[in-house]
DNA sequence: CAGCATCCAAGGTGATACTG
DNA sequence: CAGTATCACCTTGGATGCTG
C-alpha cells in the first residue's frame, strides 16, 4: 500500500522491526501462544507443556515479556513457592494473531 | 483445538512450531512484509530497503523461501541481470497476520 | 547486478550444579 | 518448586573479496 520512495531505511527503528524482534526471539511465540490459549501457568508446567526448552531460556524468555510489560508474575511465597505467569491484557491483542498462526500452520503444515 | 491431556509435548513437530521456525528466522518477516506491501522486488533494490541485512544472510533467506515454496525466482538473463523475487499466491494468506502486526506495532510501539 | 566462498566474531542455548 | 550461576559449544550473521 505504502508507496514510499527509495530510502536506505534501517527498519531497526521502526515499530515494527522493534514488535518483530520480541516476537522473532526463539521460543516466544510458543510461549505466549500456550499462555494464550491455557491460561496462567505455573514456571514448572510451562516447562514441560514447551518440551525441549531449558530453564535457562524459560526464565529469560520470561524475564524479558515481563520487562516489556507483555506478561505478569505473580509470586506466592509458599512451600513450595509458586510463580504464575499471566498474560497482560494488552496481549490479548494479539488473540487474532495467535489464532491466524494456528489456522494457516494448520492448513499449511498440517495433513503432511 | 488443544491436544489436551498433560505429554511431555515436543512442539517441534507441530505445525505451529513448522510455520513459527521459519517466520521467526531474523529478517524473514521484515522481507515478506515488503514483499507484501510493495510488490516483487529485484534483489538489490530489496536488500537496501531492508537497510543492515547483508548479502549473505538475504540470499540465504530468500532461498529458504524459496524451497519452502513461499517465493518465486525470476531470473532474467540480461546484462547486468535481473533477478525479482514475488510471493506465491499462498502466502498472500500471510495478509491478515502482516496487517495486524503493523496495527499492533503501530499501537504499541508507534509513538514513542 | 546478483550472487558465492571464506573467515571469524558474537551471541544464544543447553547441560549441569547449586540455592531459598 | 522456581529459579540462579557457569561453562562450553555451535550455530548464525556480518564483512570482505571475487565472479559471470
Amino acid at each position: 500500500m505504502a508507496k514510499s520512495k527509495s530510502q536506505p531505511a534501517d527498519n531497526t527503528h521502526e515499530p515494527l522491526a522493534k514488535l518483530l524482534k520480541i516476537l522473532s526471539s526463539p521460543w516466544t511465540m510458543l510461549l505466549l501462544h500456550r499462555l494464550h490459549m491455557e491460561g496462567p501457568k505455573r514456571f514448572g508446567e510451562l516447562k514441560r507443556r514447551l518440551g525441549a526448552i531449558s530453564t535457562k531460556t524459560l526464565t529469560e524468555r520470561l524475564r524479558m515479556l515481563e520487562a516489556e510489560g507483555w506478561v505478569h508474575r505473580h509470586y506466592e511465597p509458599t512451600v513450595p513457592p509458586q510463580v504464575t505467569y499471566t498474560l497482560a491484557e494488552r496481549v490479548l491483542e494479539l488473540d487474532p494473531l495467535m489464532v491466524e498462526l494456528d489456522r494457516i500452520a494448520e492448513r499449511w503444515y498440517g495433513r503432511g
